[in-house]
DNA sequence: CATGAATGAGAGTTCATTCAT
DNA sequence: AATGAATGAACTCTCATTCAT
C-alpha cells in the first residue's frame, strides 16, 4: 500500500517548489562565489531562527556572514529570497529523512506508525524552522502559496491511498477521501507545531508545568486517531 | 453529555481573556468619546482586514474612522492594542453563536455535530478575522499567548469529555485524552481555517479548479472523524 | 555693618522678580477659582521635582492637582507661566527665612557667617526647587534673566558691603568690589548647587563612597573663604 | 610646586571621559566615512551653538552637513552621542591650551596666576560650548555624571596642592583641603561662566550697559582670592 | 468655571536598496 | 566580486493647545 501519510508542508517533488518563490538566480559562477552565497545561506537560517523573518534585519545576515551588505545583493534580490534559499536546502533533509520505509509489510496501521515517526522526526529536527515557515506563510503570500502546493500535493496522495483502502474495504467508505486527507494531514501537522514549536515559543516563558509531551505519544495518539478515524479496526 | 467539541481559538471564558494582552485603558467618560472609540475599532477592523496586519498603517485606521492621529493615542497606545480591542468585540460573536444546543438528546453523535457546526458557522461568519488573528498569533508573541491559552482551556474541557465517554465505555480507552483532544480540537480549527480562509487567500488566485468545498461536508467529515476516532460506532 | 553675603539667586525685592517672566494673570475672581490654582501651583512643582521641568507635562500637572486640562488654561498660558507661579510661592521662604539677624554685634566674621548659614540653610530646605531653577536657567532665557537679575542685585549690595569695609580698612583694597562680590557670591551658591543639589541627582547613582558633606564643614568654608579673601585677618 | 588651579569641566585624564556617555562607535573604516563624520560633528557644533541643545533638530545638522538624515545613524544612535563626539573634539583645546607652565618659578603666586589665565583663556575660546555644556550638563543626566566626574578629578588634584601647601606652611590649615578646593575651583568656572557666557547670552538682550568685564581684571581677581583664600600672603 | 476629547504639526528613527570605489 | 557609505521614504508617537459641551 501506498499511504503516505501526513504533511501539508512538504513533499518530494522539489520541481513546483522553487518556481513559486520565483527563481532562484543562477548559481554563482566562481567558487569564490559559491562560498559566499554559501555562507550567506547558512547566516540566514542562524538569524531567521534567532530572531524572526520579521525581525531579521539583512545587515543582520551579512555581518553574520562575515559580509558586506553589497554582497548580499549580487545573489538575492531581497529576504524573501534567500528565506526561499534557506528552505531549499533545508528541504533536503525533511525530504529524505532517511526513513526505512516499511515496505515490506501489509499492515496499513504499520506502515502509517512509520510514516507518522519519520514524519514526526523530521519536523522536530528542524521545528524552528518550521515554526519560521508558519511565521512567513502567514505573512508572505508567496509562501502560503509555496506551502499550500506542498500540502496539496500531499493530500492528493493520502487521499488516493484512502481511495485504495476503501475500495479495498478496510476504510469508512462514507468519509470523502480528499477532505478527510486534508483533515488528518492537517491534524498531524498542527499537533508538531504545537508540540514541537509552539511550546517552546509560547509554553516555556508562559507554563510552569512540565507540560512537554512525550515524541512517542505524540507518534501512538496521531498514528491511532488516523487508523480509528478510518476505521481500520473494523476489519477485525 | 458535556463534550463541546473544538476550539483552540475561542472560548466563553471571558476572563483570561484580554488578561493576556493587556490591560485595555478606561473607557471613554462621555458620549462623545465612546463614539469615536467605536469608530475606532470599526475602522480598525476594516483596516485589517482589507491589509492585513502588518500593512495596516495608524493613518489608515485614523482616515478610515474620520480622526486625528491624536485621538488614536487617546484611546490605544498603539497598533497592537487596538487590535486587542478588535477582537474583543469580535469575540462576542464567537462566543455565543446562538447555537441551540441539542440538550435533548442523549446521542453522542448528535451533540458532536451540533458543535461543530455551530463552531464552522461561527468560523466562516468571521473567516478574515480569524485569518487575522492567525497571522497576528504568528507574528506578536503576546497573542500567540492569548490564542494558546484560549485553545488549552478548550483543549481541557473537551479532554474532561473525552475521559468521561471512556469511563462510560463509548470511547476508545487507549487514547490519551489531553493529546486526544488537542489533535481533534486542531484539526477542526486548521481545517475551518483552510476551508474559510486560505481557500480565499491562497487559491483564488492561484487555483483555476473549483475547490470550494461544501459547507456540510466539512460539517460532516469533522464530525464523522471525532466520531470515528473515539471510536463512538464500536458501541453498536 | 551691612553686608548680606551672597545670593545669586534670590533677592528680597519681589517687584522685578516676575515682570520677568511676565504677567501672571489676574487673580481668580471666585474662592472655587483660587483653590483650583492653588492646587494646580502645588501640582506643579510636585510634578516639576519629580520629573524635570522638561519631562514635566502639562497633563502631568492637572492629574497631579485633579482637575481637568482645560483648567489649566482658565489661569495660565503655558508651562512657564506655572514655573514662575510656582518660584514665587517659594520666594517667600528663600527670602524671608527668618534669620536672626546678628544685628548686635560688629564683627563682620560673625555676620558673614550668619549669612552664609541662613542662605544655606534656604538652599539646602528648597534644594529640588533650587536645581529646578538652575535647569530652567539653562533651558528658558527668560528665566536666566531673571536668575541674573536677582543675582546683580545681590552682588551690587554686597559689593557695596566690601567696599564699605576696604574704606574701613578691613578688606583687601587691591580686590575690585563688584567683581569680587561676583566670585565670591557665586561660590556659595555653586557650592550649595553642588553639596545640596548634584549631590543628590548626580551621586547618588554613581558613587558609593560617602561623600556626604557636612553641613557644618559648609558654612565654615564658606565663610572662612570669604572672609580671607578680604583678608579680614589682617586687622589683627 | 603643583597645584594646578581650577577646572570643574576638564581634566588632562583621558580615560574616564567619554566612557562616561558610552561607547563610540567603531571609527569609519573609509576615508570617504571618516570625512562625512567629521563634516557631522563639525556641523554639530555650530548648530548646537546656533540654536542650543535642545532646539537643535537632527535634520538642521545634517542639512548643515550636506548629508541625508540616514547618515547620520551610520555614525552615532542620537543627538547625545554626536553631542558627545562634539566634545570629544574640543576637548582638544580645552586640554591643552598650550600654556607654557610657568614651571621655572616657585612662586606659588606666579603659578596660580599661569594656571588660571591659560583656563581662562581656554574657556573664552570656548564659551560658547562651555554654555552648552553647562546647559546640557542641566538636562542629561549622562553629561551631569560626564562633567561631576571630570570635576572631581580635577578638585581631588587641586586639594592635593592645597594639602601640599599647608604643610609646607603657606596656606591656612583650617581650610579643609578638599572643600576648599571645590568652592575655589568652582567659583572661577563659575566666574567664567558669568563673564564669558552668560554675558552674551543674558547681557546682551536685556543690558545697556557696558557690564563687560576685562579680562586681565578676571584673571587677576581670581587669583588673589585664590591666593587670599590660601593666605599665601601670610608667608610675608 | 470646569471638562476632557480632538487636533496635527513635527520630531526621531529604521532599513532595504543603490552605487562609487 | 566585494565593499560599506549614502540614501530617503515611510512610519510611529508626543503633547501643547483649542473648543464644544
Amino acid at each position: 500500500m501506498t499511504i503516505h501519510i501526513v504533511d501539508e508542508d512538504w513533499d518530494d517533488q522539489p520541481a513546483p517548489s522553487m518556481a513559486a518563490t520565483g527563481l532562484l538566480r543562477e548559481p554563482p559562477a566562481t567558487p569564490r562565489g559559491a562560498r559566499t552565497r554559501a555562507a550567506l545561506v547558512a547566516a540566514a537560517r542562524t538569524v531567521f531562527e534567532r530572531s524572526g523573518y520579521l525581525d531579521a534585519r539583512l545587515t543582520d545576515i551579512t555581518k553574520e556572514a562575515n559580509c558586506s551588505t553589497g554582497s548580499f545583493y549580487t545573489y538575492f534580490d531581497n529576504k524573501e529570497q534567500i528565506f526561499a534559499a534557506v528552505l531549499e536546502v533545508a528541504q533536503e533533509d525533511m525530504m529524505h529523512p532517511g526513513m526505512k520505509r516499511v515496505q515490506d509489510t501489509d499492515d496499513p496501521y504499520a506502515v502509517l506508525e512509520a510514516s507518522n515517526r519519520a514524519y514526526l522526526e523530521a519536523y522536530r529536527r528542524n521545528a524552528k524552522l518550521m515554526g519560521l515557515l508558519e511565521q512567513v506563510a502567514h505573512i508572505d503570500p508567496n509562501f502560503a502559496v509555496l506551502r499550500r502546493r506542498r500540502a496539496d500535493a500531499f493530500i492528493a496522495r493520502n487521499a488516493r491511498g484512502i481511495e485504495e483502502l476503501q475500495a479495498r474495504g478496510i476504510a469508512d467508505k462514507q468519509l470523502d477521501p480528499v477532505l478527510t486527507s486534508r483533515a488528518l494531514s492537517g491534524m498531524v501537522s498542527r499537533l508538531a507545531y504545537n508540540v514541537f514549536v509552539a511550546n517552546g515559543v509560547v509554553a516555556s516563558r508562559d507554563r510552569g508545568d512540565g507540560t512537554s509531551v512525550e515524541f512517542e505519544d505524540v507518534v501512538f495518539t496521531s498514528t491511532r486517531i488516523w487508523a480509528n478515524a478510518l476505521r481500520f479496526h473494523d476489519r477485525d
